[in-house]
DNA sequence: GTTGAAAGCCAGTAACT
DNA sequence: AGTTACTGGCTTTCAAC
């Protein structure tokens, strides 16, 4: 599958808003029959367009309250100690995003805790002790105003 | 719905990495009958633990290869005008994280866009034009290391 | 909470345009 | 690519326990 069209698109964005739609629903809302809906559908999936499908949970229902946004700067460039710490934050539970930036900083960290003794652990543990970190700056968020998983096709 | 027990987080912590799973094999999961699984799942979608479902699409292969992290400096610090650029920034479909923190800096935002002209649109759409806003930096990212949208119960 | 049964809808296939 | 027709299976509901 080289290229998606405007059918894939509108697909795209029904289940990125909603995937419990059935394919009827979905078929009729893309102007198409139900089976051919359904052959779109799969192969959006298996090229790799629909990565997963997923239930998205209230934080602060399950008292998650603090997003903290964290700044990281490393002591060296190299690709091997970028790699590591990659496959670190990976394995953190409380790290939800990490993304390499170019500047100054290194990386931003969107970390989801339930209070700040928790991030204080995940910091000693993951940050503070890792030799190769030269400093980190956290900004602390009680609110979390948008968080849409959406891309506009 | 006052609380949740340790099925309840069984079957969340299911749902959350993949939706599609049927309510028997959930139900085999978790150790339960499939209609008391499901009586469930209906609770926490109903009492609002489930906030939606949604497929998860690939931004780079819609052509999104651009994450940005931006930090948001306001001139003041009046409710109203939080309000305002909150609202502005739901509304953008650039933006797909918003949120509000304490100290030097007012908000973060995480911008995804195909490239840097059309960031350089919506900063001038939507950032530079504020009179409320005093400054923003602008973190670039090309890779996006990690993004996972489940809590860890 | 479980089982068992019944109803209805839907996914998925097949055959065809 | 698309549609129509069909079938098997699952969700979902309702009983009774």
């Amino acid at each position: 599958m080289a290229e998606i069209d405007r059918i894939d698109r509108r697909i795209l964005n029904r289940l990125q808003q909603n995937n419990r739609i059935s394919n009827q629903a979905l078929a009729e809302a893309v102007g198409l029959s139900p089976p051919a809906c359904l052959r779109r559908v799969r192969r959006l999936r298996e090229a790799g367009y629909i990565v997963s499908d997923v239930a998205l949970v209230d934080p602060l229902k399950v008292g998650q309250r603090l997003n903290i946004i964290v700044e990281v700067e490393m002591t060296r460039d190299q690709l091997d100690i970028y790699d590591s710490f990659v496959r670190k934050m990976q394995a953190a539970p409380e790290v939800s995003q990490c993304y390499q930036v170019t500047g100054e900083v290194d990386f931003v960290l969107v970390v989801q805790v339930p209070d700040m003794q928790a991030y204080e652990a995940f910091a000693r543990r993951d940050l503070a002790s890792d030799p190769q970190l030269n400093k980190f700056r956290s900004l602390i968020s009680l609110r979390r105003e948008k968080f849409d998983t959406a891309i506009e096709l």
